[in-house]
DNA sequence: CGCCGAATTGATACTCATCAATCTTCGTGG
DNA sequence: CCACGAAGATTGATGAGTATCAATTCGGCG
C-alpha cells in the first residue's frame, strides 16, 4: 500500500514520458511503449523537510530516483554521530542495494520538500530482461554513486574548513535565472557540519563570512546567490 | 602483450580452480568447467612496491581483482596533493568501470609487493551471457566498491587524527598465528597522511605514541601486532 | 506577544600544520 | 665487509585553525 502519512505523501502514478529528470534517470533510453506498460508499477511520492525515506537496515525492495528536492544519506559514524556521506539531486538514483538484496545501507532524509519515483525491484528486472538499455542504465548508476562517493572524498571532507564549505556550495548551487546567476540552498548548520566532519559553530562563523565578503548574497529564504568565481578561489585552498 | 617491465612482471595465466580468493571475486560459484574454459584469456601479474597500475583516463578494457598484497587507488584533491581513496587488499576488484565504457577514474599504485589477475571486459560481457551468476557478482562488486567508499567517509577521513590512525591499523589488520594474534603493515607515513588527510609529521607522532603506550608492537620488518581492544578504544573517539 | 529552534557571537583551550633539524634504515658501490 | 647516500622517520618549537562551552540574537509561528 502506498505511504500516506503526514510527511510522505502518495501522488500517483507519474507520467515518465513527461518526466523532467527521465534523461538522467534508468529508463532514459527506454520507448514510450515499455514506458507506458510499467508506469503504474511506480509510485511518486513527495516527502516533507526533514522526514525519513528509508532506515539502513530496512529490506530493500525498490530503487528510488529524486524528480525534485534533496536527500541525504546517513550513517552512523565512529563516535556514534550521523555523518552525511551523500547528498542526492534530482536525477540521482538511490537504494540500489536492494537490486543485490542488500538491506539499505544509510538512513535517507529529505533536506526539503523532496519528490522522488519508487521502481520496485521486480519491476526493474523483468524489464531488464526485455530492454539491455536498462541494466546498462543500471550499472551506469552503480558507477555514478561511486565516482560521488570518491568526489566527497578527495573534495568535500578534505583540507580547511572554509574550503569544505565553499566547496558544498558549489556543489549544491544551480543555475537560477531568475536571480541573474547561479543559487544555492544554504542547508541548516548542522546538516553542513555532518558533511563537512567539523562543528555547527565554525559553519556558521564561515557562513557569515562569506556574506560579509559578498562570496554569497541572500536571494529569498534559505537561498542565496553564489560568487561562482570567488567561491572556486577559496575552494582551491 | 603482456606487460613485461622492471615493475609489473607477467606470470602466466592463473589457476582459477586453486585461487586463494577465487570465493571472494567475480568467478565465486562458477563451475570448473567454465572456469577452465575462460582461464588463459586472464592474465596474472605481479607488481613491485610502488609500480603504478593503471593511470586515471587510461581507456579501461580490463578489470582487476586483487590476488594479494594492497593497491591504493589516487585521486587529485582541489589542493592538488594526491589523496588515496580507497585501499584494495586481496579479494577486491577494481577497474569497473570499464564496464561502462568509461576510462579509469583513479590512479592505482601497489602499497606493496602485489599479484592481480586482469580480465579483459570482453570476457566478463562473453561470461555474463552464459553464466547470469557472474552479472550477479559485477553487481556485488559495484555494492561492495560503494560501501568501502561510505565507510572511508563515516570512518577513515572523520575525527579526531588519532582515531583515524586506529581506525586504519583495524581496517589494515590480518589474523597472523605466527605472531598469535593480529597483525597490521604500515604504511609509509607519507601514504597515512593521504588516506588520513593529515600531515606525514602527524602521523609519525601519533604511530610512535601507539607504539610508547604498546597499543602497536614491532613484529618482523614493517609488520606489527595490534592491540585490537586498545586500538577500538582509541578509534572510539 | 511570547515561545522555540536555529543561528550567531565570544572567550578559551586544544589539536594539528608548518618549518626545520636530526636520526634511522637500507640498498649500493667501493 | 664497510662506508656512503638518499629516502623515510622522528623530534622540537611555534602559530594558525578548530572545537568547546556559554551566551545572546534572530526568525517564524501559534
Amino acid at each position: 500500500m502506498p505511504p500516506r502519512t503526514a510527511s510522505a505523501l502518495w501522488c500517483g502514478h507519474p507520467k515518465c514520458s513527461h518526466c523532467p529528470v527521465r534523461e538522467l534517470g534508468l529508463f532514459g533510453d527506454l520507448d514510450a511503449d515499455a514506458l507506458a506498460r510499467y508506469e503504474r508499477e511506480i509510485d511518486r511520492i513527495e516527502y516533507a523537510a526533514g522526514s525519513v525515506i528509508y532506515r539502513g537496515g530496512d529490506a530493500g525492495d525498490a530503487i528510488l530516483t529524486v524528480r525534485a528536492g534533496a536527500i541525504k544519506l546517513l550513517a552512523p559514524s565512529a563516535d556514534g554521530q550521523a555523518r552525511i556521506v551523500r547528498l542526492l539531486r534530482p536525477g540521482d538514483v538511490t537504494g540500489l542495494e536492494a537490486m543485490v538484496g542488500e538491506p539499505y545501507g544509510h538512513e535517507a532524509q529529505a533536506l526539503w520538500r523532496t519528490q522522488v519515483c519508487r521502481i520496485p525491484v521486480s519491476t526493474i528486472r523483468r524489464l531488464s530482461e526485455t530492454a539491455p538499455e536498462v541494466s546498462e542504465r543500471v550499472m551506469h548508476a552503480w558507477h555514478h554513486l561511486v565516482t560521488q562517493a570518491d568526489d566527497w572524498i578527495a573534495h568535500i571532507v578534505t583540507g580547511p574548513a572554509r574550503s569544505r564549505v565553499a566547496r558544498l556550495l558549489l556543489h549544491v548551487a544551480e543555475p537560477a535565472p531568475e536571480f541573474g546567476g547561479e543559487a544555492a540552498v544554504l542547508p541548516t548548520r548542522e546538516d553542513m557540519a555532518a558533511m563537512l566532519s567539523t562543528t555547527l559553530e565554525t559553519a556558521s562563523r564561515i557562513v557569515v563570512e562569506f556574506r560579509r565578503n559578498g562570496l554569497i548574497k541572500p536571494a529569498k529564504g534559505r537561498l542565496v546567490t553564489i560568487d561562482r568565481a570567488a567561491l572556486e578561489t577559496v575552494a582551491q585552498a
